[in-house]
DNA sequence: TGCAAACCCTGTAGTGACTCCAGAGTCAAG
DNA sequence: CTTGACTCTGGAGTCACTACAGGGTTTGCA
């Protein structure tokens, strides 16, 4: 944050001032996000002020969980920006749909799980290891059985199965 | 849910059975999930009852957004069920403090995703694509400095990336 | 009996967004 | 001149599947 991002470096310096793995730079190069920079005579990576902004640019859309492929678009905006911000939002309001709709799952997720909790005959216990193993546990039971309170409606086995904000497999035909 | 869990059968009842897509069946058998069933004349699958209920169990689990490693571990008590009620009780309680936490980040990223979303300019429009293209767009500024009041403190750059309810990663050393 | 459709098999590669490693080259300080 | 920190490339591994190629098997119907 405070370190000097206004004269040429290279990747170590890049990496420490955008707070970035090395390895995550080299791959945002290899996938496109971050242009390939200029080399010193040792073939080493030198990156401009101008590339520590993009490298900015996109760390904080991913922490905002935006997919690359959004950042790219996003990016196409900021290097071209005729008529983008009806675009921008556009894709923001997407994103935010995302966000919204995953933590509906996990909250549906949750009460679930909490449900499932209350089924063991030793409610709240810990311990108590040996001894009382003849009845088998009720919250392995519960989870046997498909479609009772737990699963069976909100999640459904195979329905949306999560995965982080981001829907990913395209339903196979 | 109707159909004939009571007899043996090849691969496509159980999947239909189970609502699992076939190569979902033979990807758990590879990676231990499930054990390798009795083969046919022909070399098909041939499966019972136990293994129904038992990929049943499995996919309830996984509706319930838990890793295949903790499935593992379930199973394992489940065939073992000597003292296992405590330790069930701690992974499930673990897995919804994974749950309740990932909730938490994705309500910090909507609140962040929202104020970005009022940075924009031309505020709640829709088109008007091409006009006002002099100013640059308010949100892509608003990503390109970073620390201010998006992203900065709450997500942080590269702090906790998110993913699946899963943190995976182990922090290189 | 012949044949096509529907099923099943193995093995491999791809997804997203990294992460980690090996083996080699480069650079700055002491 | 050596040591250690840094960098390079290329490849493999992660998770939980998904998709496909190129074959074999079974079933139903004419």
């Amino acid at each position: 944050m405070n370190n000097a991002i206004n004269v040429a470096m290279n990747i170590g310096k890049l990496a420490a001032a955008t707070n970035t793995p090395v390895e995550t730079i080299r791959y945002y190069e290899r996938s496109g996000l971050m242009p390939p920079p200029a080399r010193s005579t040792g073939n080493y990576r030198v990156y401009t002020p101008a590339d520590a902004e993009r490298l900015a640019f996109i760390r904080q859309c991913r922490a905002l969980d935006m997919s690359l492929d959004e950042i790219r678009t996003l990016l196409g905006f900021a290097d071209a920006p005729d008529g983008a911000c009806a675009a921008v939002n556009t894709l923001l309001d997407e994103h935010i749909g995302h966000v919204v709709q995953r933590i509906d799952e996990l909250r549906r997720l949750e009460r679930q799980l909490r449900t499932l909790r209350k089924l063991c005959h030793e409610n709240g216990a810990q311990a108590t290891a040996i001894g009382d193993a003849a009845a088998p546990c009720g919250i392995l039971a519960g989870l046997a059985q498909p479609g009772d309170e737990v699963g069976g409606k909100a999640a459904g086995p195979a329905s949306a199965h999560l995965g982080g904000t981001h829907a990913r497999r395209k339903a196979r035909s």
